[in-house]
DNA sequence: AATTCGGGGTC
DNA sequence: GACCCAGAATT
């Protein structure tokens, strides 16, 4: 490798760098102004958290928040939500979508929990063993309950991420090497918890899949996806 | 890698 | 009326 080129790849390194720590402090700036509040962000217990993960699973935040508190009332543990009557959790979830699989997924992932004497585990290897617990949410596990520095990596935030840094290497996000790593950088800070909603608010109210709204968006001038959109 | 689950919101 | 949503299991 000449000097030149040394130089230059260089450069690209440290600028990349730096990119990635403006896009961690303007998101985060941005969040402490226009951040969303919902129920579950108020979660006291684990439990508490995974559910509402669960519910999030392909289902808009809003809705979830329209039943999220009714929900824990009716199933306020992990003890409760296994001994379930299935019919009585479809009713609560009907008009949410994914009712009929998602019923029968909370009461198998809640009797599974229980089997093991009613606490998560902490390592994502024995995460994904749980059944309805996939790549996602054992990172979610891990930093909501754990306080670890995973990245909820969800559709949304790879948008984000994408506009910003560049396209992924694969067409799933979750065996995706390059998203996961940039992802898991992004929330490498002190509070990862707040990090990670804050990229996802900024997905949901700025960085939309359709009409993004880039003169409102304080990565405009990081973004290349910016300056080709109107 | 592609399909399935799913009602409701959004355009 | 098509498309999408804080994914995971199945094929």
């Amino acid at each position: 490798m000449s000097e030149e080129q040394w130089c230059l790849s260089r450069e690209t390194l440290r600028d990349q760098c730096l990119k990635l720590q403006e896009f961690r402090t303007k998101v985060a700036s941005w969040y402490c102004s226009h951040g969303r509040d919902f129920p579950w962000r108020h979660a006291d217990t684990s439990y508490q958290r995974v559910i509402g993960e669960l519910l999030l699973q392909r289902t808009r935040a809003r809705v979830v928040a329209g039943f999220y508190l009714d929900f824990l009332a009716e199933y306020p543990s992990w003890e409760s939500l296994s001994r379930a009557n299935e019919k009585d959790l479809q009713g609560l979830l009907r008009n949410v979508g994914l009712w009929r699989r998602r019923a029968r997924s909370l009461i198998d992932l809640a009797s599974a929990v229980m089997d093991t004497g009613g606490q998560l585990p902490d390592t994502r290897a024995e995460l994904e063993k749980l059944p309805g617990i996939g790549q996602y949410m054992a990172s979610a596990v891990l930093v909501l309950c754990y306080g670890e520095r995973e990245p909820l990596l969800d559709v949304n935030m790879a948008r984000v991420l994408e506009r910003v840094f560049g396209p992924r290497q694969r067409a799933d996000i979750r065996y995706d090497p390059y998203l996961q790593d940039l992802a898991r950088s992004v929330v490498q800070v002190d509070n990862a918890v707040e990090a990670n909603w804050a990229v996802l608010d900024l997905a949901a109210g700025i960085c939309t899949i359709a009409h993004p709204k880039c003169h409102e968006c304080p990565l405009v001038c990081l973004c290349s996806f910016a300056s080709q959109a109107t």
